[in-house]
DNA sequence: GACTTTCTTGAGCAATCACTCAAGTATATA
DNA sequence: TATATACTTGAGTGATTGCTCAAGAAAGTC
């Protein structure tokens, strides 16, 4: 009997997390929102409930997106090349919003005022760092990495490094390809 | 003849500094900073003209301090030395309002939008790169790094895994000292 | 002590913030 | 075609934003 609403919501959140993703939470006004949905206040609040709510919503697809693409890269080219061309890969893509780490940029910006979206952020940065040390268990067990390092510092250091990439990518004036070759090259003398 | 003002404006300037450097431009209110600075908006617009302005002598006050610590490493303990403590002086730091650098808090914040700040911290981020490339140099003459290295590029990278382990020292639950060793015993290996 | 010059005060400005809700519109079932 | 059930609309909510300005208080010179 009900009518149903005439937008993809897989899209909107896209696009939600695309505005998020470059303003940061504060940056982005609900005007801001509604012009790039096209949805009055009215129908916002109904399908997402709130802005943080749309956020989260947002931070989610962004995490999955990114575990997703490491994933498809690993099972094409194996875990260390995946893990040697990911930062290039990141920091290449044009067609993306922002070059820094949306998770990172969420942290920063809502860590000091113990906002809820801060430590869902974080969340998914730690989903990320097992992603990462999973991979490196597997190249040490490929052989491509010695066994003897932990796969979990590995990670921890890799991402680390990764982030900081990625606030430099977003600098202007500064090389980041150059950089994340630096990486690339760091993990073949491990 | 005049009435003089009854503040020290350094201390102001020091006490806005760590408030915007923990809670972010937009995260600081003009409120926040009547109640730290304890100054009226009448008086806080005469001293400093704008939130704007204000943010810009803290910034500056910011990579001042920055500079002149490392500056002060460097002379107690050698160049390379500084530049393999300083990152587990910066991150292990307590007394400071954040982990994460301002600037980059800063750029990451505000560069999306165009806003003039942005480019402030970036031109600081710039300077701070030429401080560690000058170390990386005098390091070089010193016998302990390899000269075949290019002292620039030494630089960037070091600044990019600086940024990222200050990054990482903002979460909860991620050993930043363990990672800053590894950048320190990294320059060992040069 | 009169005067000039500056600093301090705080009520209040227009603009914007995230958000609400009653009214209107479209769709599917009966 | 009548009815029930959503979805859409957009004016409007109170709160907060950065900031102004006229009035009053304090300190230096004469």
């Amino acid at each position: 009997m009900p009518r149903k609403p005439n937008f993809d919501r897989d899209e909107l959140i896209e696009r939600a997390r695309d505005l998020f993703w470059e303003r940061g939470w504060a940056g982005t006004s609900l005007k801001d929102l509604e012009a790039a949905l096209q949805m009055k206040p009215g129908s916002f609040y109904a399908a997402f409930g709130s802005k943080e709510g749309l956020y989260a919503l947002a931070l989610e697809k962004y995490a999955a997106d990114g575990q997703a693409r490491l994933k498809a890269l690993a099972q094409e080219k194996g875990p260390i090349k995946a893990l040697q061309r990911f930062p290039e890969m990141v920091v290449g893509n044009d067609v993306v919003p922002a070059k820094a780490c949306m998770l990172s940029k969420t942290l920063l910006e809502l860590h000091a005022q113990a906002h809820p979206l801060a430590k869902v952020a974080n969340q998914h940065l730690l989903k990320m760092e097992a992603q990462f040390a999973g991979l490196f268990q597997q190249a040490q067990s490929e052989g491509d990495i010695d066994s003897a390092h932990d796969p979990q510092i590995l990670a921890r250091r890799y991402q680390s490094d990764l982030l900081g990439l990625r606030v430099s990518a977003e600098r202007e004036g500064v090389d980041a390809q150059a950089i994340a070759a630096e990486i690339a090259s760091g993990l073949v003398a491990l």
